[in-house]
DNA sequence: ACCTGAACACCGTTCAAGT
DNA sequence: ACCTGAACACCGTTCAAGT
């Protein structure tokens, strides 16, 4: 499938999130990304300086797919939808989260973000040393679940497209049994009776803990917001 | 620095977490971990089966390194001990938090700091369901400020040991230096507020934010608990 | 049993050369 | 200006060979 037109800049960073998303982070590479836009490796080099610069486009494309908070709109439900929509995106783009641990370079979506987020905590009220401690225990919660999602879902070295309305339950079930024969003995009393009695049954969903969580998360934020600048 | 004995597969591990530690995840690799062992790279895989082995017995190496909480004890105190520990250990082995993501087999450290956690919160009378949405908001909270902590630190290429007692603030001025000429126009101006007046002042940081956030943490497993099952 | 060098199929990237 | 093949210094790992 060769391109109609030339390679451009945004069509190697669409490429690489098409490629991450369908094969995952480690599928990334310069050879696997110039195939798949039907030219030689080395072309790339003419429009981006280096695979960094492929990761730091990569990471802020997903940024930019974030529904962004409205400033001045009341904050908590703005900050509510924002942080469902950081969540869904990093489930559609699980590759990302590891990603961002190591950039450096913010780009412009990723700003863009952050001026939003914070503008919202500002025009709701929060004090700036408010706004300091919300913002890190509100993004330590949506980063941390997507973390823990991410390390259950199963998306080893293969990977595939899979069903993106996946939204639902990991593969708990698989890690269980492959935790059964180490569970055998008496050591881990209570690790098998939440796996045995909780997670493994039908109704169970890592998913559902999400809103409870964000829920008392921005019950928390509210106290932090009414008790003042601190 | 050829060894006085013997590889061991605890000496192979040992020498992952210290390379690691020393010069980041890139680093280890299985020739460098061979020369650090004053060995040749084939021989280490008579003790490991692959490379994979190797991280997923660091990963359970720093688990090992976390203070468990202890089932029974007043539940809020002990996991908020446990809580700082864990921190703690991501901040002194920063490579760990990305690897955990991708990890699929938990070691013996493990599965018992999850056996004592879940513990500890039956313990304290949080139900089954209960304690899942309440696991998953602290570590959640916990490994999400890890992740923003590695994210501002900077341990790019080189990384040398640095001082091991550095703690307090990670360069947010070299960050924010960085993003100066961006930040010229007028986009952006609740970032220039945030970062101008409070983030670059003399008395901030970051990691102070972890203990408000851990206690509205909490505070908000508490409401839970007493809410009742659910 | 433990260790090893050579070799293979990969990486990202430099360089000189093409159009 | 854009593209490219060959080559370099790396990876993890297999294999046959040593002690």
């Amino acid at each position: 499938m060769p391109p109609r037109t030339g390679v451009t800049r945004d069509r190697v960073v669409e490429a690489a999130v098409r490629v991450a998303d369908a094969s995952g982070a480690g599928a990334l590479t310069m050879r696997a990304l110039a195939e798949a836009l039907g030219v030689a490796p080395m072309s790339l080099y003419h429009h981006v300086p280096n695979k960094e610069a492929i990761l730091d486009a990569a990471v802020d494309a997903v940024f930019a797919e974030v529904d962004l908070p409205v400033v001045g709109a009341p904050w908590r439900a703005e900050l509510r939808r924002r942080a469902a929509s950081v969540r869904a995106a990093l489930v559609r783009h699980p590759w990302a989260l590891a990603l961002m641990e190591s950039r450096r370079n913010p780009g412009p979506a990723t700003l863009a973000h952050h001026d939003a987020v914070l503008g919202t905590f500002r025009a709701g009220g929060f004090s700036l040393a408010a706004t300091a401690h919300a913002y890190a225990l509100l993004d330590a919660f949506v980063y941390g679940f997507a973390l823990q999602e991410a390390t259950l879902a199963f998306r080893d070295s293969a990977g595939g497209p899979g069903p993106s309305g996946a939204e639902g339950r990991p593969d708990v079930a698989a890690a269980a049994d492959g935790l059964a024969e180490v569970l055998g003995g008496g050591a881990y009393p209570h690790l098998v009776e939440f796996v045995g009695q909780h997670a493994l049954q039908p109704g169970y969903s890592f998913a559902a803990s999400f809103e409870v969580g964000l829920d008392l998360v921005l019950d928390g934020l509210e106290r932090l917001r009414a008790r003042g600048a601190g």
